[in-house]
DNA sequence: CGCGGACTTGATGTCCCTCAAGCCGCGTGG
DNA sequence: CCACGCGGCTTGAGGGACATCAAGTCCGCG
């Protein structure tokens, strides 16, 4: 069940046998949610952390005239809100983009963890820092690149964040989601992010349709977008 | 010396003698850099954390035409990267903005909080998730709001954080920085922030002049900006 | 006194948004 | 079985926000 988280981690750093057990035993009983729905609502206070499972999710803040802006996506093996650990409260919701299985990780348990296991707690922590550099390299693309190659940029994050979850090849992965939510992500418009996404298609990059993503020539896809994986800290060294 | 530290941990919870002894028994000498001085760049192996004493830096990653972005400015109190801590070198690059006054805490020391202080420990990882919601409000603002608004809400932000670290009032605050690099911040070039600024001085809302931002109306200004400082955790619970 | 960096302003250009229409696939119900 | 509605996708026309290019001003400093 916890699989991807391992393999998350693991592609990071060093986990015992002794931290994974510590880890399957703090994992809650199985949730599903259906698509599009709000389970972590802004501002309410949190007793556990959320681990994705199987799915898609996104954190995302309203603005008042409706819009809405999506701060981060997540993919099975992430955990969703580990930061409400020490925050109590979200800044931000969180909903599911597409059906989804989450388990909860009770607070309690994860501070069983930094008082048991230094090492692992370390790991926990760099998991959140990891989210905020995910987060800095979003600032970077709504900053400064243009659509073309914002777009560009966050399906090449996909394609290695799922890889390392064993759900993407080099050649593409399922990403059942609508172009709405993927302007949403992507600072844009849905009308542009469909003239965006033909242009790739047209000049041989990549394909979005019917929700998955085929990637047609990925060293080229990586230059226009400027993609430097080093954000994603997929080294292994001590924490 | 970590007065405003402490400032900004006790704006957010209870932090007892004895850990503030632990604080004040981590930090190294003081170290002092001139203006626009990139003293962390991007990849070196860390074995430290910088603690800001006085001045302003900023953090920022570069692209490859040059343009630069970025992704957090740093106040007096401020830990400018604790969470190279977990991360060991960073994704981006950290430089002073104006002169600046910084300690060093080695990471050693703070692996001992880590094992000997766990309240301390997790207000430490909390910094780290401030730090992280501060680039989800700047996603947002990148991502949504026009330039107008985005301006405005910067320098809300600043107000608050400043305000906390005793270095802002209601009316305003010091802020010695140049419009490129606040365009910098903003995404937006120096151009245009130049125009902005001249409208949000029209407006009666907020004038930046001489390094120094005074504040004319500051309901109107929050108003205009959208601005909900839930992100900035300025609440007091356990952590 | 002259130089350079920061700021300011105007003219023009472009990227992306807005508005609008049409299409397609699918589920629902007559 | 087809009509219809609806959400998602697609495309065109026009507009607006911000960028680019280019001068020129202001000011501190050697």
């Amino acid at each position: 069940m916890i699989d991807r988280l391992l393999m998350k981690l693991r592609a990071r750093d060093e986990i015992s046998a002794d931290e994974e057990e510590a880890l399957r035993a703090a994992v809650g009983e199985i949730v599903r949610h259906p698509a599009d729905v709000t389970f972590i609502p802004a501002g309410k206070l949190l007793h556990s952390s959320t681990l994705l499972i199987e799915g898609l999710i996104a954190r995302y803040k309203d603005l008042s005239n409706g819009e809405r802006q999506i701060t981060e996506l997540h993919v099975p093996g992430d955990f969703a809100d580990l930061h409400s650990f020490t925050l109590k409260f979200l800044d931000h919701s969180i909903m599911t983009v597409t059906p989804s299985v989450i388990v909860q990780v009770p607070h309690e348990k994860l501070q069983a963890i930094t008082e048991n296991h230094p090492h692992l707690a370390r790991v926990l922590w760099f998991m959140t820092n990891l989210d905020a550099a995910i987060h800095r390299e979003w600032v970077v693309s709504l900053g400064r690149r243009s659509a073309l190659k914002r777009t560009a940029h966050l399906f090449c994050e996909l394609q290695l964040r799922l890889g390392i979850a064993g759900l993407a090849t080099e050649r593409g992965y399922a990403l059942p989601i609508t172009q709405t939510v993927l302007a949403e992500c992507l600072g844009l418009t849905s009308v542009h992010v469909n003239r965006v996404l033909k242009e790739l298609r047209e000049r041989g990059l990549v394909e979005f349709r019917s929700g998955r993503v085929t990637i047609l020539d990925l060293p080229t896809l990586r230059r226009l977008a400027e993609f430097d994986p080093a954000y994603l800290y997929l080294d292994k060294r001590p924490r």
